[in-house]
RNA sequence: GGCCCGUUCGUCUAGGGGUUAGGACGUUAGAUUUUCAUUCUAGAAACAGGGGUUCGAUUCCCCUACGGGCUACCA
């Protein structure tokens, strides 16, 4: 690697919600930025008036912030090399435009989109290139005074590439090594739009050369238009200053075929998005990783596995241990199936390794979000400490917790009414004795004297245990019910066997 | 169709000229937990096919097949 400082660039389009392929596009650049000591650069790529939508960018910042990874350069903390949203920039690309077609690289062409529509229905695998130029309208097919005059006229018109004649674009991509192409096969791309914005090929390389790119990483499906790139760097004599190309395997559909879409979300259930994503026109919500219940470390941590490991059997990693490891030599080149259910198993780990204090806040959101009210913070992490390692997502700790806090709704009566007797009755309210004596017990003494009292009352402990978590949970899951019985304490115990003994009895 | 990229258990992957081809998710069976989950133990499960090169290819080369991407005045 050259001794220029390391700058990546992350640039996505605001055209709506933020991708999974998208979120592990950004990690990877950012831990390649970080563990070569590099900047992080977001740049926003709103080129295409069309498309362009309300919300979408502050999406983007909101992701990298809930994500915890922070640009160091941004339409919103500025840079040196601002603006850096395409569109702020327009002035910019014309100038290098016209220095290519001066330079007789590109050229004006007039037909408009309808025209090649049309063209395109006409012409089996139509292509604007070598060998159509000639007969369509353009600065390369008109006489120079027409050209001349269209431009005069102020005729709306783009402004091409022309793909040179017989030569092969050669060049090194950091994942996939030697990768050539014809450059008959390739087409004039337009360049300049008649808007006068750039696409997206012109202004990724005026901008990574004008902020200093060093290493490009983007997704797979750009690597068929990296020649017209490459040609473009060298045509505007920056090839020594061309970013390493890295073309990063795509995240595939779990089930079928093609890379993952958002409706594949909706059609399978499970998020694509990182977050939920509201569209305003047709009123929809894409559901996000993060409000269904992921912890952003586990979003990142599965997301780096997806096409990357670190060449031991270790697959939980925090983002500063993924800086620490990454290398672009262990991602691989095939697509990755995405399969929710290795992401829930992530999630999992994460959530049994994150401390109570950690997890604190966005266990309360939650139980609010429930209208469960938390009063006692230090309770609170008392619960979530016998409850972490039964939760899958972050939403589990509603069912896994609410009964901490407040009494059961209802009881599953099933389990328990059918079988109900006066000895049971009999021994839960000599059991209210023992919980009422100013003796108290831990959890293991309270269950050994549950235990001993059922046998006294000539009862199976089996016959009563189910009943007693019933009682205070309501329904057939929790820890240990002495745990929940000693978390909830003595007198609250009582209040609901008492209350639960009027239910089933009833 | 054309061009480009890819191909190890169902999935994510490790490995690499001679291995019992390893791990993880999921799955199956069992143990623990007098709930459920966790946890633990064990099992089933893969080198796409054909040619080379080689003493020996899953590993290197070629072809085929299959998969994917691109083929817009979208990114």
């Amino acid at each position: 690697m050259s001794d220029k400082k390391v700058r990546v660039r992350f640039a996505p389009s605001p055209t709506g919600g933020l991708h999974l392929g998208g979120v592990r596009t950004v990690l990877f650049n950012y831990l390649f930025a970080k563990k070569h000591k590099g900047d992080f650069v977001l740049r926003i790529e709103d080129t295409d008036q069309n498309r362009y939508v309300d919300g979408a960018e502050q999406y983007i910042l909101d992701c990298l912030k809930w994500c915890g990874i922070t640009p160091d350069e941004s339409p919103v903390v500025g840079g040196q090399y601002a603006p850096y949203r395409q569109s702020e920039r327009k002035p910019i690309y014309r100038q290098y435009a016209e220095k290519l077609v001066a330079e007789g690289h590109a050229y004006y062409a007039f037909d408009t989109a309808e025209d090649l529509d049309k063209k395109r229905k006409e012409v089996p695998n139509f292509q604007y290139g070598l060998a159509t130029r000639n007969g369509l309208r353009n600065s390369l097919s008109l006489p120079l005074q027409e050209t001349e005059k269209l431009l005069h006229d102020g005729t709306p018109h783009v402004i091409r590439i022309k793909m040179p004649e017989g030569e092969t674009v050669n060049f090194n991509d950091m994942i996939r090594g030697h990768v050539s192409f014809e450059t008959n096969q390739v087409d004039d791309k337009v360049l300049l739009k008649a808007d006068g914005m750039p696409t997206y090929h012109l202004a990724v390389v005026v901008d990574d050369y004008l902020m200093k790119i060093t290493h490009a990483f983007r997704g797979e499906e750009w690597l068929p238009s990296a020649p017209v790139h490459i040609l473009l760097w060298e045509y505007l004599g920056w090839k020594a200053d061309m970013p390493e190309w890295a073309h990063l395997p795509l995240i595939l559909k779990p089930d079928g075929h093609g890379k993952l879409s958002k409706r594949d979300g909706a059609r399978l259930g499970f998020p694509v998005y990182a977050m939920n994503w509201w569209d305003a026109k047709t009123n929809e919500l894409t559901p996000g990783f993060r409000e269904l219940g992921f912890l952003p470390e586990a979003f990142l941590n599965l997301l780096a596995m997806l096409g990357w490991n670190d060449g031991t059997d270790q697959e939980i990693f925090s983002l500063d241990e993924m800086i620490e490891k990454f290398s672009i030599e262990r991602i691989s080149k095939a697509g990755a199936k995405f399969d929710f259910e290795k992401a829930k198993w992530y999630n999992a780990e994460w959530i049994k390794r994150t401390d109570a204090e950690t997890l604190k806040l966005k266990v309360w959101d939650i139980l609010k979000a429930n209208n469960v009210i938390v009063k006692d913070e230090a309770y609170l992490l008392k619960v979530i400490d016998t409850i972490k390692d039964r939760c899958v997502l972050l939403t589990d700790f509603y069912q896994q917790a609410a009964y901490f806090f407040q009494q059961p709704a209802e009881y599953d009566l099933n389990a328990v009414k059918p079988k109900w007797t006066d000895a049971k009755t009999d021994f839960f309210t000599a059991f209210i004795g023992i919980l009422s004596s100013p003796e108290t017990f831990d959890a293991a003494e309270l269950e050994a004297k549950f235990k001993a009292l059922a046998e006294e009352k000539g009862l199976k402990a089996g016959d009563v245990m189910l009943p007693f978590r019933i009682m205070l949970v309501g329904g057939k899951f929790g820890p240990h019910v002495f745990d929940i019985a000693k978390l909830l304490g003595e007198s609250e115990t009582i209040i609901r066997i008492e209350k639960a003994l009027e239910a089933f009895t009833a």
